[in-house]
RNA sequence: GCGGGUAUGGCGGAAUUGGCAGACGCGCCGGAUUUAGGAUCCGGUAUCUUGCGAUGUGCAGGUUCAAGUCCUGUUACCCGCACCA
């Protein structure tokens, strides 16, 4: 027999497959629905990176397997294009990043077509198409229209480098995302979108849906909810009240000092009663030129400057209290100043014992002396609360006496912040508002959507993080739709997370120009059914998407809470040296390169194979020949193929085990050893030397979700009738999968002395008096007492002898 | 600091959830085939030991007839978040 031209093979089952619509998905079919969703890709310059096979094998696998069991899936592919490094590729090139992007989409699904992947292509989005983009200004507005979308002059994270303002999610640890330089903090008039308003609402839909438990966990402490109580403090100087945060209201009685952040607004207000303002000020603009980096990331000791003229009283105790300022508060998080309580928390700690102030205990457990305390146990100093457990009682004794005296509440806050949606760049959405001198704020009417991205031709951001959109006179000068007066468009875009943040609901309905899709359709497909991605969106995209959802839900655009029902998420495929891959390593593989060399099926089958779906793993080009040799050996079962529409005797147990196994480990995604289940297979068919129609014919099913283009040959090759794709998934009887005899060890002690075949259901009498006819058993067993005999069924014998 | 994860042969990794540790693959060794190389096929391959046997899942204890798996303590590495009051 000719050896297998993968070549020619994947060629010709690719070109069937997209000329028959194949793996097209039906509306509103008679069939069950299943929405598989994998994480779009940005079409870089660069072309596909093996990660992003390893990202949609897993699902391409199961939805492969769940057509052979007769559902209506869909699942689809698209590109998430707008973005920075097309926008800085226009700049050093002068190529349009249109004209770039349509390049890179070309190239991509070229790659994604090698590959086999069966994607509904007739579902393809693109971003930054203007009828998908129409739908993205669409939600915009109705967000705006809901009050969730606002203008705030704040601190921003600026990227003087992107020349970019960027949200607290892409400046992590002071870095730009995109660049890596020093992040500033620069005040600017920027849009928001008030996610904090779903915070609760996210927390809630994590109840109902299934994701890996990590997942859950970190979208839970970026909402990052505590629980705790609002306090206010009087001031003796002055008339108003200094509002504070606290988790531990329990802890009230051992408050000695106040601290509030630099950038307080009550510095400022009162600065005629601080008699050392000077020095106030001197550290206040130390503070500012310090990074968010070097205020964060480099704790050393505590800084602050006392507020002299300005003493708080303790509500509890009636005591005065001195105030500081300090950069160890955060003006972002809760009300920017804090009761400080030494004695129970290690940062007050450190700052009472750098400025002298008194410590006092009001939990006992720990040593004051040395370190803050923050366990839990008796409370002492405490007045009314002496004596209560500090964790039991304390607390909602503490929030009830405040809510008595008026002088606090109950409060929750989150780590989670408005969500900074705007960049000051060319590729991205143009936002749809209007200013207008007379009318303020007005939305672009729906009708007129989509606001079209103007044709331009210098990239370049204007300084002060302008948008180069602002260069554009016929762009910016407009007339109000409110009042018809000449007024000003808003100049900039739209984040690149805001094309991502409702793309799988646009599958269901790709092309309408009607609604962002149509009710039926949404009804009949409904949420996505599972979706697989990387750890790191886990956290942005899926909380901005869920919000987003769970808005349109709300206004009643579409009939399903959560969007995404099932998620999971693979992990990193590394470079052969064991590292992440980059250019900058040069260890990076060419997914096209492999096909090249090795076919899709053989790519196809090593990502998967290579170690635990969710685990990282490196790549090593010797087990790439590996599957190589696997399919090689699929290929040749047609040497050995007899007639038989039955298992052979031989094989039945084995073939209906690995038809088990490979059902059972494809939906827990196990695909590592479902691929080593069919392998042992294989080794026992070459055992044999022969396999029957029956067997092979099986065996191509369940291997075709992992290597389609062989299996679907071979089944032509062989006349299994029609096409593989359109036949049905391979049962398995569960009874048997059971051998009719098992070898089992025998031990005595623990150790193994001996080994026996044993029917699988015979029963304990049966084996142990088996057991003890064998002479090694006996030898073992002479002179000493028998304690105990355990037989586990099917597993191991173990006598106990003293 | 807080949260999560990982640790098993020369390598990637399995292990029915407490029941034969090392499935499957790679690599390596030997054999067959081949003019040769490659490819392919067959056999072997945790460690120590000539053998009997003993040891072995990061480390130290414990529970159990039985522990990679459970419990206590501990170390290293990876990933998040990070002065969150």
């Amino acid at each position: 027999m000719a050896n297998y031209n993968f070549k020619l093979v994947e060629q010709k089952w690719q070109k069937i497959w997209e000329e028959n619509g194949t793996f097209e998905a039906v509306d509103n079919s008679e069939k069950e629905k299943f929405y598989a969703l994998v994480e779009f890709p940005y079409p870089s310059g660069a072309g596909m990176h093996v990660g992003h096979i390893k990202a949609y094998s897993g699902l391409e696998v199961v939805s492969r397997k769940r057509r052979l069991q007769g559902y209506n899936v869909l699942f689809p592919i698209g590109f998430d294009a707008y973005g920075l490094p097309t926008e800085n590729y226009a700049i050093k090139t002068g190529i349009h990043p249109r004209k770039v992007t349509d390049m890179n989409i070309e190239k991509f699904t070229a790659q994604l077509k090698r590959v086999g992947f069966s994607f509904d292509w007739k579902r393809v989005i693109d971003t930054t198409d203007e009828n998908y983009y129409k739908w993205t200004q669409w939600i915009f507005l109705k967000m705006f229209e809901h009050g969730l979308a606002f203008r705030d002059k704040t601190l921003v994270n600026y990227c003087p480098s992107c020349k970019v303002v960027l949200s607290n999610e892409d400046s992590q640890g002071g870095k730009c995302d995109i660049c890596h330089s020093d992040v500033v903090q620069k005040s600017k008039d920027v849009w928001y979108l008030r996610i904090t308003e779903y915070a609760d609402k996210l927390l809630e839909g994590l109840e109902e849906v299934d994701y890996l438990p990590n997942v859950k966990l970190q979208q839970i402490n970026w909402i990052g909810k505590s629980r705790g109580a609002f306090v206010n403090f009087k001031i003796n100087e002055v008339p108003e009240e200094l509002r504070i945060y606290t988790t531990r209201p329990d802890t009230l009685f051992g408050v000695t000092f106040m601290v509030i952040a630099p950038e307080h607004p009550l510095i400022d207000t009162y600065q005629e009663k601080i008699a050392n303002f000077s020095a106030v000020e001197d550290y206040r603009k130390e503070c500012a030129k310090k990074t968010e980096f070097e205020r964060t990331q480099l704790v050393k000791d505590k800084t602050g400057v006392r507020l002299e003229g300005i003493t708080a009283k303790n509500p509890v105790n009636g005591k005065d209290i001195p105030v500081y300022i300090s950069d160890y508060v955060m003006m972002s998080y809760g009300t920017g100043a804090i009761m400080a309580v030494p004695a129970h928390d290690q940062r007050d700690y450190e700052f009472a014992k750098k400025f002298g102030i008194d410590i006092i205990e009001v939990i006992r457990g720990g040593d004051i002396s040395v370190e803050a305390y923050t366990g839990d146990g008796e409370m002492v100093n405490s007045d009314f609360l002496n004596g209560y457990d500090n964790k039991k009682d304390s607390i909602a004794r503490m929030i009830e006496f405040l809510k008595e005296k008026g002088i606090g509440e109950e409060g929750v806050q989150y780590k989670m912040k408005d969500w900074a949606f705007n960049r000051q760049r060319y590729w991205g959405e143009p936002i749809p508002i209007v200013h207008c001198e007379h009318c303020g704020l007005v939305p672009v009417p729906y009708e007129e959507l989509p606001l079209k991205l103007p044709e331009v031709e210098n990239f370049e951001p204007g300084q002060d993080g302008e948008s180069p959109l602002a260069k554009i006179d016929s762009f910016v000068n407009c007339k109000c739709p409110k009042c018809g007066k000449d007024a000003k468009r808003e100049t900039d875009t739209m984040p690149q997370w805001a094309g991502s943040s409702w793309y799988f609901l646009r599958y269901i309905d790709p092309h309408n120009d009607k609604a962002l899709a149509a009710p039926e359709k949404l009804r009949y497909w409904g949420a996505v059914d599972w979706y697989n991605g990387g750890m790191e969106h886990v956290t942005r995209h899926m909380i901005y998407s869920r919000f987003w959802h769970r808005f349109l839900y709300d206004i009643g655009v579409v009939p399903f809470k959560e969007p995404y029902l099932k998620r999971t998420a693979q992990g990193l495929i590394l470079g052969p040296d064991g590292v992440k891959m980059s250019k900058s390593r040069g260890n990076v593989i060419d997914p096209n390169e492999v096909v090249d060399v090795y076919g899709a099926d053989v790519l196809r089958t090593y990502v998967l194979f290579m170690g635990d779906y969710e685990q990282a793993a490196p790549w090593s080009e010797s087990s790439v020949k590996g599957c190589k040799r696997f399919i090689d050996r699929i290929w040749k079962l047609q040497e050995m193929l007899t007639e038989g529409d039955d298992y052979s005797k031989e094989l039945s147990s084995a073939m209906h085990k690995t038809i088990k196994k490979v059902s059972e480990d494809i939906e827990s995604m196990k695909f590592n050893t479902a691929i080593a289940a069919v392998m042992s297979l294989l080794n026992q068919i070459y055992d044999k030397g022969s396999i029957t129609r029956a067997e092979l014919r099986d065996l191509l099913l369940i291997v075709n979700p992992f290597a389609p283009h062989i299996t679907e040959e071979i089944w032509e090759a062989q006349g299994f009738g029609g096409q593989l794709n359109a036949a049905a998934w391979p049962s398995f009887d569960e009874a048997k999968c059971v051998d009719e005899s098992i070898e089992i060890p025998v031990q005595v002690n623990g150790k193994i002395r001996e080994r026996i075949m044993v029917s699988p259901t015979a029963e304990q009498a049966e084996v142990l008096e088996l057991v003890h006819t064998l002479e090694r058993i006996q030898e073992e067993c002479a002179g000493k007492t028998i304690v105990k005999e355990i037989y586990v069924k099917g597993r191991i014998v173990n006598i106990v002898v003293k």
